[in-house]
DNA sequence: GTGAAAGCGCTAACAG
DNA sequence: CTGTTAGCGCTTTCAC
């Protein structure tokens, strides 16, 4: 059956609270003891039920990750490298989609509230800040990852959006154009890459077109539907500037059904850089995400408000930088 | 603070068995009290400590989902759908990548043993049944997914990975291909795919080609490695079978990096159907694996055997369906 | 129908 | 240094 911190100290001939001391490293215990404990603990293959330990206020070794969706490739490489730091640390995640929905996002915070987890990775793009505040009014550890700065103290890690957003500006006005579009989903992040595509244009006495319609959701298709209705206006774009690798295939997309060369005749420029960019037709030039820092630093923010009770809060801004391959060339002035 | 059983039974004038009665439906309690009691729970905003019921052996509501790589499109996908139902059902998914590593594995679940999940969902492709064998000798509900079916009893999803490898092959023979190449990894599927491909060949009296090797990762890199071996061969194939949708891609870059065209002088068909066969160029023929399904089955499998207790396993056994793009075309007589 | 009491496995004073 | 003991919050007999 089960082997509990009794059967350890019957078989070690210590008593229980001798046991517990040599597991978690309290307290003064002596070499022999110590080593007595151990040996049965390896022998009867006793591992502490985390249960027990955690109803007595430790630790879950257990951190939540809320994110909208684990299918779309940016979230599934930021899940994956923030679960490989946790692992390095000795922490499990428990991850969650929300699907934007807030609903669900009430939900799963709820949930792993009870279960316990030692704190919340938040990466949902959701904008009911309350949740976020009530979380830290618990005292439950919180940190945000991609996603806006709320306006009250919490550790985040971000890339600057509003500077992505200009350089993939600027970089496509560099190339000559001078019509560029824009698609975007309503979303903090987004309107911050907005901000910075029209920071960009105004440098350069540009103009924004006429038309603008948000995506409604983060998906290839929505990308296709808005890039048309861009491309079939009479005012059409040379360039594209899409928030997201996955909206700008769907421009990519939309370009080919209206027999639309990319990057000849319509250069098109993407965020994120997950490993998709590099295998549409063409390879996206893109504004690429540290996806892999993010993660790693985010988790290193938990744990050290997790086990160092750390209670300054600070924000690390990482920089995106654009990654040049096929889908943009200089405007043709044929 | 925390408001706890005891605050419910005060301020609802009953004993804290009565409280845990009404919260789990248990014994006989009349209607009065119960409502009174459940009217407490909503003003107190009272939601029972998971830890506490589960240190008397109740269920956690929490499962392992041990997987290969979180990053790879087909698990990510497989993982959001088993994520959804399980949601439906009211459990939460600790996801975790083993890359493949049997001491991944092990770690893992053994640290998700001592956090007393419910069950494990085992998708890593480990040779090593006996871990899987251990789990269900100590009744901790098992089910695998997306891999081979063990010798011994256990619940079980997959696909007909034989009649996949048979079908894809059978496509490209119609298509008037004689030499056909096919890139694999060495794990129990692949090998799976391999024998239906071989069947395949067997039954239109045609040879394998005389070179193959595993590719030791699943990622483009490794697909393209050997698809280059392959193309430089004085005996390349005019067709590549490529076991899953990353290998492919890589075999269509090395196409291109040899001049090779797609699908015109050689075609290329994958297999799993995720989202990146869409947006590839050209667009990939597939086999497709119904992802969404096969994550809700497993859920539900293993739903069966924590909440009722069921002894019997089964395997489900999926079909494969072959799904046409444009990284086909009919032999090049030319 | 309802409640008192005995744990589940572990930690944390507090004695010794 | 080591052991005794009192809980953590909840479930579950077993009386009443």
């Amino acid at each position: 059956m089960k082997v509990t911190i009794y059967d350890v100290a019957k078989t070690a001939g210590v008593s229980i609270a001798t046991v517990s001391k040599v597991i978690n490293n309290t307290g003064k215990i002596s070499e022999k003891t110590r080593n007595k404990v151990l040996d049965v603990t390896k022998k009867l293959e006793y591992y502490p039920n985390v249960m027990a330990s955690a109803l007595m206020g430790k630790k879950t070794k257990t951190i939540g990750l809320i994110i909208p969706d684990l299918a779309n490739p940016f979230f599934s490489e930021l899940a994956r490298h923030t679960e490989n730091r946790a692992n390095e640390l000795e922490y499990n995640l428990i991850t969650c989609s929300t699907d934007y929905l807030p609903e669900r996002e009430s939900k799963y915070i709820s949930l792993l509230k009870q279960k316990k987890v030692d704190g919340f990775i938040l990466a949902s793009g959701f904008e009911d800040l309350k949740k976020v505040e009530d979380l830290m009014k618990e005292d439950i550890p919180v940190a945000v990852v991609a996603r806006d700065f709320p306006m009250f103290p919490v550790n985040a890690v971000a890339i600057d959006d509003f500077m992505g957003g200009y350089q993939a500006t600027s970089y496509l006005i560099n190339l000559g154009h001078k019509n560029i579009g824009i698609i975007a989903r309503d979303v903090w992040s987004n309107r911050e890459r907005i901000r910075g595509y029209k920071q960009a244009l105004e440098d350069n006495n540009l103009d924004a077109p006429n038309y603008f319609e948000y995506a409604e959701e983060t998906n290839i298709i929505c990308g296709k539907k808005i890039a048309h209705n861009y491309l079939n206006n009479n005012n059409a774009p040379t360039a594209i500037f899409a928030c997201n690798d996955l909206l700008t295939i769907g421009a990519i997309k939309a370009a080919k059904e209206n027999g639309i060369l990319v990057p000849e005749q319509l250069s098109v420029v993407g965020f994120d850089n997950t490993m998709i960019a590099t295998i549409t037709d063409p390879p996206l030039t893109t504004i690429g995400q540290p996806i892999d820092i993010m993660g790693r630093e985010v988790m290193d923010l938990m744990v050290g408000m997790i086990e160092h009770n750390k209670q300054d809060k600070i924000r690390i801004t990482l920089v995106p930088e654009l990654v040049e391959r096929n889908s943009t060339s200089k405007i043709d002035l044929g």
